[in-house]
DNA sequence: GCCCATAGTATCAAAAAGGATACCGTAATG
DNA sequence: CATTACGGTATCCTTTTTGATACTATGGGC
């Protein structure tokens, strides 16, 4: 994903959309920031422990996408029992005003989940789909 | 990716985020977002000749995926020449304070794209090459 | 001597996403 | 009669992403 990211820019408007996006995508990161913007400091088993249904390959994965994208920071520290920090970078710091517009969105048009876990999963079986017989004729 | 969407909520803070992530992630949402956004109605072969290299299976399939989660609205009129419009909802329109945040970030950080195609990490493919700025750009 | 914690790698397999191509039915156009 | 435009489907294939599992090195506690 971090490899050919930037490989389509033909959409005009949308360049600065995408790039942003395709920083934010992937299954993980956006939790990841979230924590990372609350806790400033954490250790991956730390991150680990607070996003409990992901592995240990796929955290890595998004630590060091989220690493080569600049927006957090890798403090390694020559320990025996390994100790490795992450942070925000200053640019991941700036992506605050995206995460506080996503979260807002989401509480206000998808705020039946949450509480209740698996509410509506509007997949097939929803009629908001075929609007068979109310179709305005033509001109 | 329509499917699976909601089947992660154990992450307390992100969930909201998560799931509007979830929405405009997609090859071409944002794009196709944007132009709505741009031009109000647009017919499927409008947003088509907007964007070049979307295949005529893809752009369904995004249509369709945003159409499912609310975001736009379609219109089908039962001519024989098909015509069919798509247009933002209200929640779709909802939308831009995302995109907006997204596109101010992009623009802050990635400016080195879009103006002179250097600067980036190309990776391995061609070094996005075809950067023919020329459109309008309202916004 | 054995096991645990730390922060990962390596490898294989499955699933999902995306791309290429061909096809559909009808109306108007040439 | 053949072609074009419209808005798609259907099918096959490749690439990308994700998951599951096993493995590494080391120091400390038991």
């Amino acid at each position: 994903m971090a490899k050919v990211r930037h490989s389509r820019f033909d959409c005009t408007p949308g360049c600065a959309v995408e790039a942003a996006v395709a920083l934010i995508d992937g299954k993980w990161k956006c939790v990841v920031l979230w924590h990372l913007l609350e806790e400033d400091v954490l250790r991956f088993n730390e991150i680990r422990r607070r996003i409990p249904s992901v592995t240990q390959r796929m955290l890595t994965n998004q630590l060091r996408e989220l690493e080569e994208d600049g927006l957090i920071h890798r403090e390694v520290y020559p320990q025996v029992p390994p100790k490795v920090e992450y942070s925000l970078t200053d640019m991941g710091r700036g992506l605050f005003p995206i995460l506080r517009a996503l979260k807002d969105w989401g509480d206000e048009h998808l705020n039946m989940f949450g509480q209740n876990g698996e509410a509506g999963k509007p997949t097939k079986d929803q009629p908001l789909s075929t609007e068979q017989e109310s179709t305005p004729l033509a001109v």
